[in-house]
DNA sequence: ACAAAAGTGTTCTTGATACACCCATGG
DNA sequence: CCATGGGTGTATCAAGAACACTTTTGT
């Protein structure tokens, strides 16, 4: 950290690159944007850019955010820092150090271009693939990332609007780990631990038309799960 | 990521700071370089160095740990991404954007200058007080990381010489977490966990002179805790 | 009447907790 | 013989898994 020159090296770029995630239909989708040039040009891509000399790279990634979704306000939803990817190829061009991070949307708006006019989609988790430089790999880390955060925080009713169901509360789990939970079992869980959720009295919501009325839930105060919700026999754990 | 220049910005220095833990005397212990020159001159400050043009930061942050703590086969040691702190004003000096690495070594060889010839020393984790830079909030980050990694990976058994006993691995639980845990119980626990240690035949260490002489064990091949060993009672778990 | 989804109850088994107790060694 | 640390046994309790069953709506 002494004895240092500010244009001795080569100059790095610092960018931020995001994986936003939302639940349409009960299935995990993510944010991409098609690239418009090269490298990887007419690939697709996870959203992000430079982060200012004035910013953080959380202020970044905040600001991305809202400039991808179209949003006007992102100021509430959970974003969070994954890992930065240093390898000095990563990026043709230069060197690029990329801080990725994680995002989550309860309800999802229809994608449209950006501030710089790409196009994006939201596509779902399973049928992503061949995405630029290495953002298969960030990807990947994202969903394990979150995955594993279920298991140990209050983080799914990030993925719920306002007010949810305990179904929608477990579809959630459902599509982020790819496996069927116990309907009774969830739901005990979840009310057994205080502050996951706390009810809306006296409301209900008709799901999809038929079956019974499910009472609401908002999301309580509570951030982490003791105990947590584990995986069934998910083998591998991340590291 | 397009329309790029590469000197449009002023340009960001990107480092690597460390968090290295070890044990010494059933303490938890962190390393430490004493500041030369301003700012914080004279201050306390966590090891660290600027990441090279052909280099990735993991690569930086083993070559630094190679360089600061004088061992010169630093290739099996836990190294470990933590996060990226980019806050504008963290480096008075200019923009600097590090990556944070928490390391974690076995046996403590005495701290010595590094390259640089600063001053190092292994410091008390609980003695740490007012570090350079950001570094007590990296520091603290850092020590919560490897708590909570400890309850569901097998990550202890880097903190332990190739050989040790129970009651050693047990040291480490209880100098990370700073609680007191029953032996028998961690017992049956790590032993009923395939793959975390296996036994050294006929093997046995006179531990401290007094007492039965204590089977030794090797780090088994599982990297995940299935089911996590819970730290008692904890209140905050990691957001 | 039936399907679909919410919600309740019960049993079984696993794992954690809190101990009491025995074993081997040095002083 | 006693202090010290390693190792075993066991009773109790909380939590998870599996599944049967009831309730309320739409068609």
């Amino acid at each position: 950290m002494d004895g240092y020159d500010k244009y001795a090296f080569e100059p790095f770029a610092v960018t931020v690159d995001l994986a936003v995630f939302t639940l349409r239909a009960g299935a995990l989708h993510v944010l991409l944007v098609e690239r418009g040039r090269e490298p990887y040009a007419g690939q697709w891509a996870l959203p992000g850019g430079f982060v200012r000399p004035d910013e953080s790279a959380e202020s970044a990634a905040r600001r991305e955010l809202g400039e991808e979704t179209g949003l006007t306000d992102v100021s509430g939803l959970h974003l969070e820092q994954l890992r930065t990817y240093s390898e000095p190829d990563r990026d043709p061009r230069m060197r690029v150090v990329s801080v990725a991070f994680a995002a989550l949307l309860p309800d999802a708006p229809e994608a449209h271009g950006g501030s710089d006019a790409a196009q994006a989609r939201w596509a779902p988790y399973g049928s992503v693939r061949d995405l630029a430089f290495d953002h298969g790999r960030i990807l990947a880390d994202a969903r394990e990332r979150v995955g594993a955060k279920l298991e140990y925080t209050c983080l799914a009713t990030a993925f719920c609007p306002p007010e949810f169901t305990l179904g929608e509360l477990q579809q959630v789990y459902e599509a982020v780990w790819g496996t069927a939970l116990d309907r009774p079992n969830f739901r005990r869980k979840v009310l057994a631990t205080p502050g996951f959720v706390e009810t809306v009295p006296g409301a209900a919501r008709l799901t999809g038309g038929r079956g019974k009325p499910a009472a609401l839930y908002r999301a309580g105060t509570a951030a982490a799960l003791h105990p947590p919700l584990l995986r069934p026999t998910p083998e591998g754990r991340p590291a």
